[in-house]
DNA sequence: TGGGTCATGTAACCTGTTACATGATTAG
DNA sequence: CTAATCATGTAACAGGTTACATGACCCA
């Protein structure tokens, strides 16, 4: 239901600081979960008083000390729990800025949303050019996390935001379309 | 950026009241927007102390009283503003429980993830049968609001959750080959 | 010497969720 | 008689956003 879960989740992977979080919601989450650094070292705070997961300094030469967090077996069983809960349901509760746009599209500037549509389109073919070339990164990434059977499910994944973003130039083409006729 | 902007932006076909919003939201607007009456309520006297709207209360025989809101001139004003500045970069900020759901599959129950996966296909379903015959009733309800040229932005707005819908059905069709295999 | 990376955070605020409360009317 | 509809909200909490702060090291 949250970013506590993605954290649980990533720290299934191995152990990491909130700075390496950060970076990997970045890198490979963000087509599906948004997150801000503030708010990953926040949770972190909160899942450490609630016993999920444990920290441990370390000391660096020429760098600055970090934080390592690792999951507890609490943490784990609580990632559990979420994973075999209802999630369908869920995932109705949408809220997406650039349709409310367009619903409410007669009252603004027509050019305005034409430019911003063309601009929503650029954004959704880079990321499926991203995604196109993705299956080798992957590969190396499960070799180092050392969990055998995890790259299928981040394919899944992956495809999720491919189809997505595929039906997102669609959508803009057919707007743009109506729109510059 | 908010459901401040979808309250707006309502308010721009007629007056409503609190509780005319929520059923417009849940029946019209959910594929892209969710909010809870609490929400709604919360909202609606936030607004009003910034003065975007302004309310008059109708006093009813046999039924409560109620409090309709109207669009003021600067509420009028910020709609327009948030119109016309870029949500397609904003787009990009999104949050996919069923995508989570799945990327960290590996940790849970295998059984259980195959059956919210069918639910979330069968949900998706229902959505598109809804939408296939929504048009007519969009007809009647532009007559209503006498706003000729409405239609063809929700229409646009309507194609997205389409679209959408129809892309997670492909989606849920897929993992379940591969989580079934 | 200026920008990027490494690394951690705080404070205030805004937005969304959950649970609860009230009470009359109307249709089956 | 009972469930739904009409209609308004409050309180507490959880989750997300924005803006700011610090400071060393490394590369061009």
């Amino acid at each position: 239901m949250s970013l506590k879960h993605g954290i649980l989740g990533l720290l299934t992977y191995k152990p990491m600081t909130g700075y390496e979080m950060m970076k990997v919601i970045k890198e490979s989450l963000s087509f599906f979960w948004y997150a801000q650094t503030s708010q990953i070292y926040r949770e972190l705070e909160a899942l450490e008083k609630l016993g999920r997961v444990s920290s441990s300094r370390i000391i660096q030469t020429g760098k600055p000390d970090k934080k390592e967090y690792t999951l507890t077996a609490q943490g784990y069983e609580e990632l559990n729990r979420w994973l075999d809960e209802h999630t369908a349901l869920e995932a109705v509760k949408i809220r997406d800025v650039m349709t409310m746009r367009v619903f409410f599209g007669l009252e603004g500037d027509e050019s305005a949303l034409i430019s911003e549509m063309m601009a929503y389109k650029t954004l959704n073919q880079k990321f499926v050019q991203e995604l196109e070339s993705v299956e080798q990164v992957l590969d190396i990434r499960e070799k180092m996390i050392q969990k055998p059977g995890v790259k299928t499910y981040w394919m899944m994944a992956m495809r999720r935001g491919y189809l997505l973003a595929k039906a997102n130039i669609d959508w803009a083409d057919e707007c743009l379309d109506i729109l510059q006729s």
